[in-house]
DNA sequence: TATTTGAATGTAAACGTTTTCATTGCGTTG
DNA sequence: CAACGCAATGAAAACGTTTACATTCAAATA
């Protein structure tokens, strides 16, 4: 049986309330009592039971993660990084996803309304008018994990997907190439609408016209990189370079490649967005856009915990910032 | 402010003993009112305060997942599997890595005593006397994934690293391969030192004699692996083929013999252990032992889970068998 | 000396739920 | 008709903690 505040009182012949304070370090208490319950409390093994102290105080220190998938080196970062913070800060991490079968919302309001977490990460590729409206109604503090800094009703933290997409494409016509192709990911995923938007503006401001049936429709998985590669380059009229707008679809342009013997950068060269583990073991090694995915969690924790500390309270909006690796792949 | 169980029972004119009873269905409540209560229940929004209910019944339905590192598509795979089980039943999944700086013991110390979850996952490899110690202190229902089936004493889940290991040597040999070197793991891991036996094991039943210095120690990280390799291919006592004792330091040969220009898999071979993602993508394909992560986690959860609900209560020890994934790697 | 102050501690309520032990009322049995 | 049993419900304690409010006691002030 672990011990409890009671059983330190009677030791220390004072009062449960005295207990209590002297462990929360309340000034109120006499230096040399406090001494000797702490002295007590480390002899007894006595840990707090943060059921009944989360119960009582309406707070709880567990700090729940949603995502809508628990899949992939980048889901993966971001745990390690909301763990990392939430460790060094005495909070704990819950995670969970959507589960494919049931909706971002139902996971939120199971969170929130068994009042077993204190705080909220929410990621999500689109908030939608359910989500948005779960969350007005919702006290407990939050943060949104999001492709694009829309949110300004919550703290916010985002990639620069149309900077980092802008760069890529950039860097590609600098090299000479025009005609450049895109795959994009999934229609309603604000991460894809912002990269192709920095695909487009890129092109644009270099004064490449626009080749629409250059721009096919990906979901970010293998599979639809490499059909929509082998549909690019099996036409009459083949691009020269194709920007995937993540990674996994440029590993499909590879499988493409492999499978029309085609020699990649020779033939035709590719392109990826996020810098994932698997890139820089490719062959040849992919030119990408890196993504601090670990910071996304650390700075999601941080920001969440500081709210929950009421040491800030004004909504903070950061938008995470990416570096384009060069590879060999273009 | 959250409905609560008195004013359910305030709006059903009963007691709340009684709207408790009804809420958790129990026999002795009239249908009628069992109907009613469950009614206004939906109607307003009603959701039971789990912390007050975990308080009093001293369950928790949080399940703690403590991890040597939360990194990696390994992990990741244990804490899909985890929270699919876990979500399927109701169940919410915490979890926490040693972070380096604290002991696994620390770590488990910490989830157990503040009585916040209600059972207990743990992942190591290598079960030490300080963390055995403290797992038979604790009365809290628990799962161990590790690297042997050595833990008797509670419930085990473990892959099976030497038939795993035995099955690609063999195929080397088969293959008419003799020259065949093994890079390890640490010193201290379960699933290292089992498959360095299965490779010791295969060597002896085909009657090749052990060349000790083509037994090289490296500690699962890429850069490892290339050390290994480079060692292994730079002495003028060459292997022909190279069984790492995972596919990160696989991949350290990859990286060695781009480095060396040698050729994979003309100049050597590789062959790895886990079958990681990336190496499907590797060229050439890596000849790997695949191990089914998703269900380590998924069989983990399961039985912690009939555990906590006392539906079982003898002692399992799992044993998942793996199997050999054919690349062109050798 | 009488009163005030304030530091240190104690008392007890409160949080939302489960659960043990009554209590009620009604139908069945002797 | 009395006694009993049983189904349905209620009353109240319990869980461990925090905290508003009360109390004590000694030192400082009037």
């Amino acid at each position: 049986m672990a011990t409890t505040i009671k059983e330190l009182a009677k030791l220390a012949n004072v009062s449960i309330a005295t207990v209590s304070r002297a462990l929360n370090d309340d000034k109120k208490v006499k230096a040399s009592t406090k001494m000797l319950i702490q002295k007590l409390a480390t002899e007894t093994n006595y840990n707090p039971n943060l059921l009944a102290r989360s119960f009582v105080t309406k707070k709880s220190n567990i700090i729940g993660l949603v995502m809508p998938d628990i899949f992939g080196e980048f889901f993966m970062e971001i745990i390690r990084g909301v763990d990392e913070v939430c460790y060094n800060n005495g909070y704990y991490t819950m995670v969970t996803s959507s589960h494919s079968n049931r909706s971002i919302v139902e996971a939120i309001v199971d969170y929130l309304g068994k009042g077993i977490v204190g705080g909220l990460i929410l990621m999500t590729p689109l908030l939608e008018d359910d989500v948005r409206e779960t969350l007005e109604k919702s006290k407990i503090p939050l943060v949104v994990i999001s492709g694009k800094t829309s949110a300004k009703k919550w703290d916010s933290i985002s990639i620069d997907n149309f900077g980092g997409a802008y760069s890529v494409v950039e860097y590609l016509i600098k090299k000479g190439h025009k005609k450049i192709a895109h795959i994009t990911g999934p229609l309603k995923n604000n991460d894809s609408i912002q990269r192709e938007a920095g695909y487009k503006q890129a092109l644009k401001d270099y004064g490449i016209p626009l080749e629409k049936s250059w721009i096919i429709g990906g979901d970010f998985s293998i599979n639809s990189g490499q059909s929509a590669c082998e549909k690019l380059m099996t036409s009459n009229n083949r691009p020269e370079v194709i920007f995937a707008s993540n990674d996994m679809m440029a590993i499909g342009c590879y499988v493409a490649a492999r499978n029309l013997k085609l020699k990649i950068p020779v033939d035709f060269g590719v392109a990826g967005f996020d810098d994932i583990f698997v890139s820089q073991f490719l062959n040849p090694r992919l030119t990408s856009v890196h993504v601090p995915i670990f910071e996304l969690g650390t700075n999601a924790a941080q920001i969440l915990i500081n709210k929950m500390n009421k040491k800030s309270d004004k909504v903070q909006t950061i938008k995470i910032s990416t570096e384009l690796v060069i590879g060999s792949s273009c």
